[in-house]
DNA sequence: AACGACGTCAACCGCCTATAC
DNA sequence: CGTATAGGCGGTTGACGTCGT
């Protein structure tokens, strides 16, 4: 890690002048995480460039912000995007295009910079294989008509196992957890599909503001925090004592809960698309 | 075992906007 | 009003891990 370190004079940027000191660039040492996570449980994050002089960082302040949003806050949550929230994604891009903190703001704990990562390995590498342009109608049709109401179907199916189970309340609204007998044709009309539930999330019309993304959002994706939590247990890992043996918690939580209900959804795709869309497969 | 291809994701870059002066 | 600075955002890069041959 420490071999990979670059750096960056300093003298080179307007927003300082007083020394020359060099900036480090590159993966951050836990040292550093140390030190970041202490100054600002101390005093507080914003002032970014005079918090990174202060916390004896040689971090540009923007480094220190980014590496605190997008890793050491707190309440950042690690692990694979659960079937929810791999649909609220795709719901608000298509309500909300490549606004990335826009949509991250619909989704606790998660950071723009992982749904950016999320649509671009995941959605548009689907794109790529079916030689389609990822914002082409074509695609979006895709994504409605086929991803999301099999996505429902995922969690709906899996809504019997602890994944999705609730602890204590009920599933969310907008996820049926009835058994009834044909849930395997579960789809939404909303969606293009030929059959419908009430019970599906309505997308929003498209000239939305504020206010109407939140009621929607509450409406039919209530994930918070506690819910998480209550439901996948240690895939909510974003703490700092937990960041500290990252090492420990590669795979194994994690593939007990969410994660494989992810993992498996986007294993079976390909298979899905060539099934329903006779494209070929690369 | 070695190697290359590919996927993931943390981090950086450059631009834009908001705010302070 | 104009300029400087900080912060925020989306796009891109590159290191590293995994998988297939």
């Amino acid at each position: 890690m420490e071999t990979e370190m670059s750096f960056l004079s300093k003298s080179s940027s307007s927003s300082s002048s007083d020394d020359d000191i060099e900036l480090r660039r590159g993966p951050w040492t836990i040292e550093e995480d140390k030190l970041l996570v202490h100054y600002i449980t101390n005093h507080g994050e914003g002032r970014w460039n005079m918090l990174a002089k202060h916390a004896g960082l040689k971090r540009t302040g923007k480094s220190c912000r980014l590496r605190w949003l997008n890793y050491l806050k707190p309440d950042v949550k690690r692990g694979n995007l659960t079937p929810q929230e791999q649909l609220l994604i795709l719901e608000l891009h298509s309500k909300l295009g490549n606004r990335w903190s826009k949509i991250a703001q619909y989704l606790p704990g998660r950071t723009d910079n992982e749904i950016k990562n999320y649509w671009r390995t995941r959605v548009q590498k689907q794109a790529r294989n079916l030689k389609i342009d990822s914002n082409s109608a074509a695609f979006q049709e895709m994504i409605h008509s086929l991803w999301i109401p099999r996505l429902l179907q995922k969690i709906q199916s899996s809504s019997v196992t602890p994944s999705i189970q609730s602890s204590q309340s009920s599933t969310p609204p907008g996820f049926s957890t009835s058994t009834s007998s044909n849930s395997s044709s579960h789809s939404c009309s909303i969606y293009n599909s030929p059959k419908i539930t009430s019970e599906c999330p309505k997308i929003p019309p498209r000239e939305m503001d504020d206010s109407d993304l939140n009621s929607f959002v509450k409406a039919h994706f209530p994930f918070d925090n506690s819910y998480e939590m209550d439901n996948f247990g240690q895939l909510a890992t974003g703490n700092f004592n937990d960041m500290m043996d990252y090492d420990q918690m590669s795979g194994d939580q994690n593939k007990l809960t969410g994660d494989v209900i992810a993992d498996s959804f986007w294993s079976n795709m390909d298979e899905f698309f060539y099934q329903k869309t006779g494209y070929e497969q690369l």
